[in-house]
DNA sequence: CCAAAAGTGTTTTCGTTACACCCATGC
DNA sequence: GCATGGGTGTAACGAAAACACTTTTGG
């Protein structure tokens, strides 16, 4: 490998020393659980941070893409296959990891907390709500924040909130996902207008059961029928 | 460096397998030139991509911050070090180069290419339109259209133009900047409005000289006006 | 009958778009 | 005087926001 500095584009490198850096990928993932937005975590167990919530992550293996390293990591903790995930940013401060040079790229995920199952909750695993971490291990505060802001950018526009919840469920349920993740209210008579002049749900004849008040109608997510906003600039 | 494995929250890692990547920057340098949206580019010289274009990059040092190792990348072929830099994304197929594993994060630039002395131009080091390039090496093509849809979504709400220009424009300048970057044609009326109402400039009462038709004012970027657009669903 | 949420349209507001004429300069 | 782009305002349109009452169900 050390033809790199040969063969590439890169000019005069020298030696193994670009290979003491290490690069991992940490998972932001989301899911909606009791009308709050909620992350799954650990616990820390390294010295420096013990104690602390830690994102799950591990570092990418030599012969495998980073994406792919992102959906084992999801695979590994939910067991969960053809999820929502996108690479969000790469954090690489030398200090960042105590234990040496470690390279992190960030992916959040949306999936249905109800199809996880925590079996083996090995340090702690489990669903924190995203408004109540004010502090993590390593600079995953910062990381979580990153992707929490990302997440709201792109369901501006972008029909991914259907990923946290079932397969089947209400306006009401819809419209509470988009309020803890923008964390305001909406009005309700808006929110479904533009759902339905979006034209992302389709009706299944069916209504909620067992709520203690008229039940709602049930929908589900129309695939088919995504179509971007035009921007600003751009006539 | 074996303690990652004890003392990190990665889980059960074995040995060195991990330290088999090495991790690059990517800059997309943007520069405006003859009314085009350009990119500062290389001629590949490894033999698998030879002669193809390719983007100014490096393998990032072991003590060195991530985004340092782009600001040192854009200093060392641009001469420039107070330039605008933001971080795009992080390609890592496991293919991606022919000399080895190399995960590479790719930044966008934006300079004034009249503040560039590209006296060294080693390998070809040149300015070249970004709607010419259809081929270049490695994944680099992908890279630039990222960087280039990146810098589209940027434009449309943050004032991050100004870089591309003299201290001193025209507003026509800077209309043809926005066209460049957008590749359409704006209204000008609407745009003059735009600005106007943003409060992105400063009048110098200064007039262009040298033009062979009436000059129109010179502006510079008021830093300071800067707000952001509300979001569509956060009311 | 009471509580709780479902369902439903219209008006107002505001930002975006479209559009045409006179002006200043160089040649 | 002619070519080139500078400078300017208004009307039409469309998207988003504000807003209240009736209906259905469970208890």
């Amino acid at each position: 490998m050390k033809q790199i500095s040969r063969f590439s584009h890169f000019g005069e490198l020298s030696d193994k020393d670009y290979f003491r850096i290490a690069l991992s990928v940490d998972c932001v993932i989301f899911g909606f659980e009791d009308g709050e937005l909620k992350v799954l975590v650990i616990n820390c167990n390294i010295k420096e941070y013990r104690g602390k919530l830690s994102l799950l992550g591990d570092l990418v293996r030599p012969d495998e893409d980073l994406d792919s390293a992102s959906y084992r990591i999801l695979r590994e903790r939910t067991g969960l296959g053809d999820v929502y995930l996108e690479q969000v940013q790469t954090f690489g401060a030398v200090d960042r990891h105590p234990a040496g040079r470690v390279i992190t790229t960030t992916y959040f995920s949306l999936v249905n907390v109800r199809d996880v199952q925590l079996t083996l909750a090995e340090n702690d695993l489990h669903w924190h709500p995203v408004n109540d971490i004010h502090d993590m291990a390593f600079d995953h505060l910062t990381i979580l924040h990153a992707c929490h802001e990302r997440l709201r950018e792109k369901v501006d526009d972008h029909p991914v909130v259907f990923n946290l919840l079932p397969k089947k469920f209400s306006l009401r349920e819809l419209q509470c996902v988009y309020e803890a993740i923008l964390n305001t209210r909406l009005d309700r008579r808006n929110f479904r207008k533009k759902f339905f002049m979006m034209d992302w749900l389709v009706d299944l004849d069916e209504l909620e059961q067992d709520v203690p008040h008229r039940p709602g109608k049930l929908y589900r997510f129309n695939a088919a029928k995504f179509t971007r906003k035009p921007k600003a600039l751009a006539r």
